[in-house]
DNA sequence: CACATCACTTGGATCGATCAAATAGGTGCA
DNA sequence: TGCACCTATTTGATCGATCCAAGTGATGTG
């Protein structure tokens, strides 16, 4: 194996300066076209790449973005943050920047981890993920000037800065709506307790989907903590209620999950599970195995447009905006139960009600 | 905002040169203690952190580790990986390091990263995931004389490197024990096609402990692609066989979700979920609200041990072994089903048998 | 013909750390 | 006294890129 190629070993190869050949990588308009392409069949010839830390040492620059790992099972969950994850290192590395982790146990922790790698000067922007109420590394990041972009609105606190986030609200609004469409009239809400930014969001798309067509929502509303059992109690309650539940949205797959798990425990029979719809949140794996519908983040999207603001925070332009911007994309619903059109009808097939493990072979109609 | 300190600003704040700052960090011990205590208090003062990038360039290293992110949905799942990669990064940082990813949706398309990140020195080291036959990037690493560490065995090829696993088949061997120990005699397996290295090694460990029992396999082994459909349709024909299993064993969670269901599908009632104890495999969320037991791989420990591996290369001891070292851990089963004893004993609980109407599929037996 | 202008190319200094070798000061031993 | 030796510290060179200012011809202009 040869030794590295450096910019002088390119330039001998070349017969000119080491200055041009930097200029052919970096301002090629700068060189006459003959001299470009002697240097540039150089350059491939000898696989030269410019060291990353000789350059980072001189333009003080690292092409490193770094991402906080929010602390396991704390917010987003794994397969979001997966997901999220590879659209940031493609969107970043077709910028010629590459993604850094470093943990973060909590918000203290994290800035502690910031102060670090400001005076490594080993980072040239952050993106934050799990934003909430009263988020401390917002103020210090603004404060020291540092670029960053939040993925996740700035719950409570006022946007000083640039962020991306998914419209809850408006998917679970979609969502609602769809089922109103199909016929439905009690529509329920499974969620999680008042004080959660997106817990909150996501509440609201159903109460104005459900004020929008002049539905009433009493007894319709439980919001209890993440998890499958949570969903589980919660449908139990609904269904054993006066005027149940016909169809059921969730602030999340995992309450999905458990109120699936709780219609199936009234009925096991496989056709009556698209007897009461349900929606879940974030499309995980699991909702597309037991053929529950949900909402998609679109988080390769989202990631784009991360990397999309950043750049434009760390290589302005001369249309560039000076003020921060705001990115709220659009979730999609994916609907699936029982595979038929958008959502089912309750008029076509009988509420579920409780006691009476209702057989019903209906099957895949329309 | 004070300007960044450098080695000649700390220097010349504690009265001593560059050098005398470089050793207090480097190489203590060539001090005077009075002179150390000097420097660092120095060090202290200017909040002091050598730059990343100049420390590269002279030592030629990064102190950066990349990760290759398979591609999504290939072998490890979101879960797992979330996971493994927070162990890492917590593992990497306190040894110094740092974790970046890099995208790789195939084996070529990873060597071609790796291709510029030898050109540019940018990594020290790698980790690879999801290793299989035929795997092409442990060659070419191993060729280039690069620091890597798998975490998974190099299926098929010999071993001329250093890896982590999870000894999959001591995980079922201990679960099918545990459910022999438990009565039970009829134990199936649910598993992958043959051929994926991860898959094979799941089931023998199922084999081994119903041989070690005298117990017959005729008509207990399903095996047919990853998901929870697969699962469902392999246990509705384990049901209906004239010498139903009374316990089943799966290879993945998925695979558990969709015997989970399938045994709902049979009878909804709670107390008789346990009737059929389900062992999956990876512990994911999914396993954890539906109460479905499963074995928990030690990702953490994993990380850990990738990390310590890689020292071993990076960094090597007096007394570091020559020979590439290769660590097999085990995974932890972990008890759901019903809260009872460690598996649900089919004397106290009927098993299932069905003679109802379940339209077969007859599926893949063997 | 001298001089400014333009297109292109070059050499020297610099980023901030570590490596290698040299220096100053003390101690031991002949 | 003289020389070797050890400790504690300093000086100069270097890693490989980019920034900056200066240098070379060729051309145009008054």
């Amino acid at each position: 194996m040869a030794e590295r190629a450096t910019l002088d070993s390119v330039a001998a190869h070349a017969r000119v300066s080491r200055q041009t050949v930097s200029n052919a990588l970096n301002a090629p308009h700068l060189l006459h076209p003959d001299t470009l392409a002697r240097v540039q069949s150089a350059i491939e010839a000898t696989n030269y790449r410019p060291s990353r830390a000789a350059r980072s040492l001189r333009t003080s620059r690292s092409q490193l973005i770094g991402v906080g790992l929010p602390a396991a099972g704390d917010g987003v969950n794994g397969y979001v943050l997966d997901r999220f994850l590879h659209g940031l290192t493609e969107a970043s590395g077709s910028a010629g920047y590459h993604v850094l982790l470093f943990s973060a146990g909590g918000d203290e922790q994290e800035i502690e981890a910031y102060d670090d790698i400001l005076a490594t000067q080993s980072l040239d922007a952050f993106v934050l993920t799990s934003t909430h109420h009263g988020d401390r590394r917002t103020a210090w990041l603004a404060e020291r000037d540092l670029p960053f972009v939040t993925f996740g609105r700035p719950w409570g606190t006022s946007a000083g800065h640039s962020w991306v986030d998914v419209d809850g609200a408006a998917g679970t609004h979609e969502a609602t709506t769809n089922l109103i469409a199909a016929g439905h009239r009690r529509i329920a809400f499974i969620g999680w307790p008042d004080g959660s930014g997106v817990g909150d969001d996501r509440r609201s798309g159903w109460q104005s989907a459900m004020a929008a067509a002049d539905l009433p929502t009493d007894g319709l509303l439980v919001q209890d903590q993440d998890g499958a059992e949570s969903g589980r109690v919660a449908m139990a309650s609904l269904l054993t209620a006066s005027d149940p539940a016909t169809a059921v949205v969730c602030a999340s797959d995992s309450l999905a999950l458990g109120v699936y798990d709780a219609l199936r425990q009234v009925d096991g029979s496989p056709s009556s599970r698209a007897a009461v719809p349900i929606v879940g949140f974030d499309d995980t794996p699991v909702a597309a195995a037991l053929g529950i519908s949900s909402l998609a983040q679109p988080l390769v999207a989202a990631a784009q447009e991360c990397v999309r603001l950043l750049l434009d925070l760390l290589e302005p332009g001369p249309d560039t905006a000076d003020q921060p911007a705001h990115v709220l994309l659009a979730p999609r619903l994916v609907v699936r139960a029982s595979g038929a059109g958008p959502m089912t009808s309750p008029t076509d097939r009988p509420a579920v009600h409780v006691g009476q493990p209702i057989t019903n072979e209906e099957g895949e109609t329309q």
